[in-house]
DNA sequence: TCATTAACCCCAG
DNA sequence: CTGGGGTTAATGA
């Protein structure tokens, strides 16, 4: 797969003819991100735009006591960034890869001499962005004050939902598509590990989830069920 | 009351 | 040995 071919999969560009995707492809130097790695953070002043060919990452921002609070979660094809013009995420908000990522780093001006040339691509940006601050509003919304095992099953859901695998022999669960410690999820929901071990393991005695080594499986119904008490 | 803290243990690589 | 996972009693907002 070619570079091109990667940007024809970005939902910003995915109606641009070819020769658009060549030029954008000629000024976007694409770069591979290692799992764990801030792509963007609040003091640096970074003016581009990221074309998520690859991979997965998590904005999410910092509330007053260092914790993290997930603002959303977004897989290959969409893109992310701040500029001066445009910002996908609300405000000042980091940007982590949850696995290895490739992405290709539009500079500002760039991009804006491509949303002046290209009106539609204008209007679909509004629309993402649109979609995007609606999607962080709710999980603030679920993740800032609940108790932890609704936060980690709210979690769990999004995760699914974007990232999740169905397995021919484990249904109805479905399997994440990434490998992430009690840590790293209880960073994403602002909790310590010792409280999402307890979550999950009491959820798997519900068997609303499946937890081997390194892999999470959810019933997401039962799940969904559960949210709404 | 719930979650965090801090202190353990166990297991796999 | 290290990193990850699991547990619990005491503490605290």
């Amino acid at each position: 797969m070619n570079k091109v071919w990667y940007l024809s999969q970005i939902n910003l560009l995915e109606e641009l003819p070819m020769e658009d995707l060549q030029m954008i492809d000629a000024m976007a130097p694409m770069s591979t991100v290692k799992r764990g790695t801030m792509i963007i953070t609040p003091d640096q002043d970074n003016n581009n735009l990221y074309l998520l060919k690859q991979g997965k990452v998590r904005l999410f921002k910092m509330n007053e006591e260092g914790k993290q609070l997930t603002l959303g979660l977004l897989g290959k094809g969409n893109i992310f960034g701040e500029t001066e013009t445009v910002s996908t995420g609300s405000g000042s908000a980091y940007v982590e890869a949850m696995d290895d990522a490739l992405v290709c780093i539009l500079g500002k001006q760039d991009f804006e001499n491509l949303l002046t040339k290209r009106p539609q691509v204008a209007l679909k940006m509004v629309n993402i962005l649109t979609q995007r601050l609606r999607e962080s509003e709710e999980m603030l919304e679920h993740l800032a004050f609940r108790d932890v095992r609704y936060r980690l099953l709210y979690l769990l859901v999004k995760l699914a939902k974007r990232f999740g695998e169905s397995q021919s022999d484990s249904r109805p669960f479905l399997k994440l598509d990434l490998t992430l410690s009690h840590q790293e999820l209880a960073n994403m929901i602002g909790a310590t590990r010792e409280s999402v071990s307890v979550a999950l393991s009491q959820l798997a005695k519900e068997d609303v989830v499946r937890t081997g080594r390194k892999e999470i499986a959810l019933d997401i119904e039962k799940a969904e069920l559960l949210l709404e008490e």
